[in-house]
DNA sequence: ATATCCGATGTAATCCTTTACATTCGATTG
DNA sequence: CAATCGAATGTAAAGGATTACATCGGATAT
């Protein structure tokens, strides 16, 4: 691997305008031009990019922390960063938190120690170590997040309409019938459970049906719906609604250990719209995010803040839809 | 955030004290090393990343890319193997190829332009700007491989018995008396799949069986498994084995479209354990394979070869182990 | 008392690139 | 023809850390 010295010396130019043929082409004229880069290309020289970061301050890389990369839902916004990364000349960094506040503060700190420039979180917590850097630059601080909108963080954020989605649920279940409706919502410290919450209680007493919810805490995870679920069986619910799709699943399994059938005796709804709801049993009903594109205007937004745009959106909310599958349907007229 | 440099002159110490202290401390006197490490504290001094990889041309990361980061199965390899590299000092870069050969060379590159120590691959395919490293440092050069091992690559890997646990898969299938097995395969350029088609092949022919299977090739991939379960419905298997927990949830779904019941009229087997295979309907009984561990195992590997150890181990086989939960029972008596 | 050694610390070169500023030279203008 | 300009290129200073080598002073050996 040559440096640049070598290249220079090869091509009978200096450095300096070696570099210039790498990042700005057009101050060089044709004939140097070209006999650059035929060195370049022989030698398989590429710049060293310590010595470049060193030189600019600037890393080319964004850290993208999540709190739980086996949640599928996830994968699909990483995609999506990675993509409007690439094309904005980034590279993502993904990191897992693992809900892990010190590990949170470990990825934070690569962003305070400059291996990055800038950070999006896709969980809740600001990192501790963040206030700083968040009091001096407020939001020209390059750090966004995404999905969980909380306006108390003072960081601009990527989202849909948590409550209004949830109202939307809600009221499918309404409209096919239902009167006694078990919701199991996120973690009680969650922003987006909460406003999924609100929407679903709005829905509910603007149809005069406040009290047909039965509320149930849950954290995100198949595991603890199923526990809930059994519960809210027991309260003879005849629809559930999920605030994510992993808890749907784990509440479609308790449905079938209790010996009962899923959309027959109780419907399901689920939230996220992850690529195998559709291979549920039955094909779950879910509202949909827009997973990629989340990921894609969070780095957008981000990046934004980095080329110094002097007022970059604060809040971006994308749009949700509520897609219609077989696990919900109208309550057994039996009853 | 301030430099060495000011940190040493608050010291009252030279910058080769400070640098000392921070790498080095058993060099310096108790006094010195206690006096800077206050100083060091009160600034908040971290040593600049891209400097120290300049100056020592390592980057302290490793890159580990997957093929699909969607897919559950590697984000439990992935966090064994953060894990494993921050014990190590190292910390993961994770990059996502979405299968695309353009996007493993992109990343690829990073190892050849030092952004990284070395990398991790995680699919079946070497990338082709890797051959020439390959080429003139042998298992030396900082390359491993996870899950995929084929033996044709030339780098160390860390994977399971895969024809061992397909035979076991098939075993468990011809003990509860099915005759008629479904195989749902990975693509066919993928050598675990082969290595799993061979073991299952295997396992028959010794149990007589040879013609009882009938193979058909997915992609691992729920939707995959749709397609080619129907077709298997056709033929009267009451067996499937597939070869990933994804395809066994494409089986499920299909089977229940076509009316059938799991286990009652066709039993189903998946591999690899995803954590939500409890949670299938009915729940899965697959191969579990030791996902963390593989992840642990090949960032170990990695570390080793860093590190210059003499003769770093080439291949590591760590086991697998059939997990009988209840989506297999024996055939229905009535056929 | 002198020579020797060793632990602790300092000096300064080095890693590679970018870029502000300086220089050169041919073309244009008055 | 001298002065001015501008495009193309070169010179060299940064950027921050690490580390080989040099230095210093006190302890030990002779």
């Amino acid at each position: 691997m040559p440096t640049i010295i070598e290249v220079a010396a090869l091509a009978g130019v200096s450095t300096a305008t070696v570099s210039r043929v790498l990042s700005r082409p057009e101050q060089v004229s044709e004939e140097t031009r070209r006999r650059v880069l035929e060195v370049v290309r022989e030698s398989g020289y590429t710049p060293n990019v310590a010595a470049r970061s060193l030189r600019t301050l600037r890393a080319a890389k964004i850290l993208l922390t999540v709190p739980d990369i086996s949640n599928a839902f996830f994968a699909s916004v990483i995609r999506g960063a990675e993509e409007a990364a690439r094309d904005a000349g980034y590279s993502v960094m993904v990191g897992d938190t693992r809900h892990d506040p010190e590990v949170e503060d470990q990825y934070a700190d690569m962003l305070s120690r400059r291996e990055v420039d800038g950070l999006i979180f896709l969980g809740h917590r600001l990192p501790a170590s963040l206030a700083p850097l968040l009091a001096r630059k407020g939001t020209a601080a390059p750090i966004v997040n995404g999905c969980e909108y909380s306006p108390d963080l003072g960081v601009p954020s990527v989202h849909i309409d948590n409550a209004a989605a949830s109202a939307d649920a809600i009221q499918h279940l309404i409209d096919l019938g239902h009167r006694r409706i078990g919701v199991i919502t996120g973690p009680e410290i969650s922003p987006i459970s909460r406003d999924r919450l609100a929407g679903a209680i709005d829905a509910a007493t603007r149809a005069g049906l406040r009290d047909s919810l039965h509320i149930r805490v849950g954290d995100y995870s198949a595991g603890s719906a199923v526990d809930q679920t059994r519960d809210l069986l027991a309260q003879d619910v005849t629809a559930i609604f999920c605030f994510s799709d992993e808890m749907a699943m784990g509440a479609l399994s308790a449905i079938g250990d209790a010996g009962l059938k899923c959309p027959r005796d109780v419907s399901v709804i689920g939230f996220d719209d992850l690529p195998l709801a559709r291979y549920f049993q039955p094909p779950l009903t879910t509202i949909a995010q827009p997973k990629g594109m989340i990921g894609r205007r969070t780095v957008e937004l981000l990046v934004d803040i980095l080329r110094g745009v002097e007022s970059p959106s604060q809040q971006v909310t994308l749009r949700h839809e509520l897609v219609i599958r077989s696990s919900t349907a109208p309550p057994a007229s039996g009853l």
